[in-house]
DNA sequence: TTGTGTAATGTAATCGATTACATCAAAACT
DNA sequence: AGTTTTGATGTAATCGATTACATTACACAA
C-alpha cells in the first residue's frame, strides 16, 4: 500500500495494451468496447489487483457517493432518538446497496447550521439527512438556498417545501389515548416534549383528537411540556402527584415514561393497577422495565431505509415523494386491566 | 450551488490579484506570505464566500480526513455493543476536533474482510476502527499487509502486533466475582459469551482469578458459554435452574443478565434476595430493570475518544501506544445483602 | 476501388486543489 | 556600486480518474 506500488488505471492500460480511456470505459460498463478488449482489460485488472481510486473518481464525476448525518452534540438527543443505532444501521444498509456510504459527525447547536452548509459547499457529501428538526428550522432554508439535496426526519412546519420521512405521530398518539379511554379512563394527563418540536405538536394533536372524538374536554391543566428525558419525566410526574389525584398518564416518550414510573413507584402506586401509563417510541428498555411498558412502537428501521432511499433518489435526479410510516400500539402491562403481553 | 457559480481558488486569485499558489499558501497557513498579501486574500475569500473543495484537496494531499467504522450486519452485535451511540458519538467528537469525520457502513460477516480491504485500497478513509474482533482476526492480517492504519477495539490474540484500545475486562470480572464472594457466595455460576471472542476469554480469566485468590475451586460445571443476547441468557439460566440449586450468577453481559433475570423470576426467585446477579457493561436498561442490575460499567465514551485519538495519531505518523481503560463496579439491587443504590 | 457510415479506440483536456521549482525583488553584505 | 542572500510570489506539473473530441478500423454500398 506504499505509494510506490499502487496500481493506477495507467498501469492497467499498459498491461492490457490499450488506452486509459478504454480501461475506464470497461470499468464503467460503457457499451462501446469489444468483448475481446473488455476481457483483456479485466484480466489485467485481475492480474494486477487494481481497485479504482475513490477520490480521483469523485473529483471528475462530481459525486462522492456519500450522504451526511450530522447529529446534535446534545447527548440527550442521541438517547431520546429511540434506537438510534437501528436507524443508522438501516440507513447504512440501504445506502450501501445503492453504492453510497454514511459520513457521520456530531455538532453542538451553535455551529449546526454552519456545519451543514460546510458539508454542502465543500462537497464532502452528496446529500444530507436532517435530524432533530423544529419548526422553521434554519437548516432547511440554508440547504434549499444552496440547492443542495436533503431529507428531513420528521415533518416540521416550514414556509418552504421539502422532502421528508415521518412516522404517524398523530395517529400513534390518538390510538394510545383511545386505548386509555377504552380502559375507562377519562382524566388523562399528557406529558409532552418541548413545544418547539414538530413531534410534540403532532403527538399533542393526536391526544386532543382522541379526546374530542370521545367528547371529553381537553383540560389545559392536564398538559405538561418538558424535555424528552428521564429526569424531566420524573420531575413532571412528581409535580402532577403533588397537585392531583392521578389515574392515567400518557408520556410522549418512553424515556420520560420510565422516569415517570420511578416517581409513581416512589409515591406508592402500582403502575398497571392503580394507574395506567403509556409511552411512545418502544425503546429497548421499554420491554424490560417493571411493569413492561405499553407504548407506541415506531418503525425506526424503515425510517432509516426510506431516508436513504429518498435522499439518494433526490441526489440522482429522480423525483421522490415524502413518506409517512405507520406506527403500532404495543400492549404490555403498564396499563390497567390486566392486558396480556403482546410481542417481545 | 449550481456548478456555474461555485467559487474556486482561481477566482480568489483573480479577485485578490495574486496567483493560485499564494491563495493556497494563505489558506494553508504557510508562513511564506506577507501580512498585506494575506489580508488581501482573506478579504477576497470573505467577499466571494469561498470554501475549499474537499475532494480536490484530498486528491492532491493524499488524505481524505476521515476514519472508517464498519460494523457487522449482524444486528445482535449492534445491540450487544453497549451504548453504541455513545461510542460513535465520542469517536466523532474527538475526530472532529482533529479535523476528521467518520465514514460509517455496515456489512455482513462474509464480505467483511474484503470491505475493509476495499476501504483501505480505494482510499475511502485514512484509517479504520476494527470492532467485534475474535482471535487471529483476518482483518488484522489484511490491513497489516497493506500497511494501512487501524485500531482495534478490544485485545484479541494475534500473531502480529497491532494498536488497540481495551477496557479492563479481566479486572472488571475479577472485581465483580470478588464482590459476590464478599457477600458470602461460594458457588458462582458464570454465564459467558462465545469462546472465540477475546472479551469472553478475558472475563473468564477475571472470574477464575477471583476464585483462585479466595481459594475456591473453579468448577467447569459452573461455566456456561452462550451468545451475548437476552435469549441466550434466558435459555442458559433455564438450563441451570433445571439441574442445580443456584445462589449467584455472574453474566458476562447485561443483555444476558436481563434474560437471566426473566428466567429467575419465572421460576419464582426474588433476585437480590434469593439469588445474586451481576452483569457486565452497564447498558441503559441495566438501571431500569427490576431489580436494578449490579454490573461492571465500561467507559464507552472514553473508548470512543481514545480510538479516534490513537488512530489519528497513527495516521499522522506519531507513535501511539495501546490504551487500557479502567472499569467500575456499580452496586445496585440485584445482589444479596440489601446494598444501597449507587449512582444513577 | 473508392466512398461513406458506424463502431471502437486513442489523445488530451478537465475536475480543483497543492507544491516543486523558477523567478524576482529587496535586504544585507563586501 | 556590485554581489550574495533571503524571502515572497508566480508558473506549471501533479494527484488519478472521466470524457469530449479526434482518429482509426472496418463493413458495406455504389
Amino acid at each position: 500500500m506504499s505509494k510506490a506500488n499502487r496500481i493506477r488505471i495507467k498501469d492497467i492500460a499498459k498491461e492490457a495494451g490499450v488506452s486509459t480511456a478504454t480501461v475506464s470505459r470497461v470499468l464503467n460498463n460503457s457499451n462501446k468496447v469489444t468483448a475481446k478488449t473488455r476481457r483483456r482489460v479485466l484480466e489485467a485488472v485481475e492480474r494486477l489487483g487494481y481497485v479504482p481510486h475513490h477520490v480521483a473518481r469523485s473529483l471528475r464525476v462530481e459525486r462522492v457517493y456519500s450522504i451526511g448525518l450530522i447529529v446534535p452534540h446534545d447527548i440527550d438527543y442521541l438517547f431520546s432518538f429511540p434506537y438510534f443505532n437501528l436507524f443508522i444501521h438501516h440507513l447504512a444498509v440501504e445506502a450501501r446497496t445503492r453504492g453510497y456510504h454514511i459520513i457521520f459527525t456530531t455538532t453542538n447547536g451553535d455551529e449546526s447550521v454552519q456545519l451543514h452548509k460546510d458539508f454542502a459547499m465543500r462537497r464532502i457529501v452528496d446529500g444530507l439527512v436532517i435530524l432533530d428538526v423544529s419548526d422553521e428550522d434554519p437548516r432547511i432554508d440554508a440547504l434549499t438556498e444552496l440547492g443542495f439535496p436533503f431529507v428531513v426526519i420528521g415533518r416540521p412546519n416550514h414556509k418552504l417545501p421539502y422532502l421528508w420521512v415521518d412516522t404517524e405521530n398523530e395517529e400513534g398518539a390518538r390510538r394510545a389515548v383511545e386505548y386509555l379511554i377504552s380502559l375507562g379512563h377519562r382524566k388523562i394527563h399528557f406529558v409532552n416534549g418541548p413545544q418547539h418540536l414538530a413531534v410534540s405538536r403532532q403527538r399533542f394533536e393526536g391526544y386532543s383528537r382522541a379526546l374530542q372524538k370521545a367528547r371529553i374536554a381537553c383540560e389545559p391543566m392536564l398538559i405538561h411540556n418538558g424535555e424528552f428525558t428521564e429526569e424531566s419525566g420524573y420531575a413532571i410526574t412528581k409535580a402532577i402527584l403533588h397537585s392531583d389525584k392521578v389515574e392515567a398518564i400518557f408520556y410522549a416518550s418512553d424515556t420520560m415514561a420510565i422516569g415517570g414510573i420511578r416517581a409513581l413507584k416512589e409515591a406508592g402506586f402500582e403502575v398497571g393497577r392503580d394507574v395506567s401509563v403509556v409511552g411512545f417510541d418502544d425503546i429497548p428498555s421499554a420491554s424490560v422495565v417493571s411493569p413492561p411498558l405499553t407504548t407506541v412502537a415506531q418503525p425506526i428501521a424503515l425510517v432509516g431505509t426510506w431516508a436513504a432511499r429518498l435522499l439518494i433518489d433526490l441526489i440522482e435526479g429522480n423525483k421522490p415523494v415524502p413518506k409517512s410510516l405507520s406506527v403500532e400500539l404495543k400492549l404490555r402491562k403498564s396499563t390497567r386491566g390486566g392486558v396480556t403481553v403482546v410481542g417481545d
